[in-house]
DNA sequence: CAGTTATAATACGATATCGAAATATTTACG
DNA sequence: CGTAAATATTTCGATATCGTATTATAACTG
């Protein structure tokens, strides 16, 4: 499978996210979806203006989703000492057990569609 | 690239989420977008029982997701004439654009990955 | 050191979503 | 028929999220 057409595209989506929400997870709006991978993915530091900028949303945007990250225990805020107005973003355990669970929904979802798609070519 | 890796996985999730959030579509919760993407990849007829079912939520939950979904224009209902206590729950034009869209977005974000993760093996 | 700029958080009112209970409406069945 | 069951929606109060404006604190600058 070297590339993935939209059709696949959707239906690991849609395996990933059907599970997810069977699964009664929590319910992350994409925007708090958007930050927490920023956060784990993206190199750090990590302040609210970064987050900010690469999301194209304003910076109460973010400080909300990182409110409910953090009460989620999947953030923590930490003031930086270089620079006392900003804060850096760290990552949690929890955190990344959720992305780690996300991910295996992802992959299992991957390997359905990948097996209905039977491209022996 | 036969298999995905988790972390390819969540690379392409944030990849796309990233960039559904930075052109300010609008923002669907997890559940509705399990549901929208249930109508248009499932085969018909869909029912809010069925989708209910399917997804192991509330049926209140579900004619909710459908009236966001509706408002958007991006399914539609339609009385069941077989069994007058049911709906069926249909496509429509716009629904198929924005899915299109986002499966765009999805396979871009597959193809910097796999750009990325150099798997010339 | 006074004034400006930059950072993040909070306040505010509006809107959306939630779960659970109550309400039609239609069908099944005895 | 008439009662029970099944379908979907609506209502209710509680909670969450939204965009914008405002506030609080820290750093810069002339």
């Amino acid at each position: 499978m070297k590339k993935m057409t939209s059709n696949q595209a959707l239906d690991i989506w849609r395996g990933a996210i059907v599970e997810s929400v069977r699964r009664d997870r929590p319910d992350l709006s994409a925007r708090q979806m958007a930050v927490l991978t920023s956060v784990y993915l993206l190199p750090a530091p990590h302040t609210v203006r970064g987050l900010a900028t690469a999301l194209n949303v304003s910076k109460p945007a973010i400080s909300r989703a990182l409110d409910r990250l953090a009460e989620l225990g999947m953030v923590r805020r930490k003031a930086d000492d270089h620079d006392r107005r900003s804060i850096l973003v760290q990552r949690t355990v929890r955190g990344s057990v959720y992305l780690t669970e996300f991910a295996e929904m992802i992959v299992g979802a991957y390997d359905i569609t990948a097996q209905n798609s039977n491209d022996t070519s």
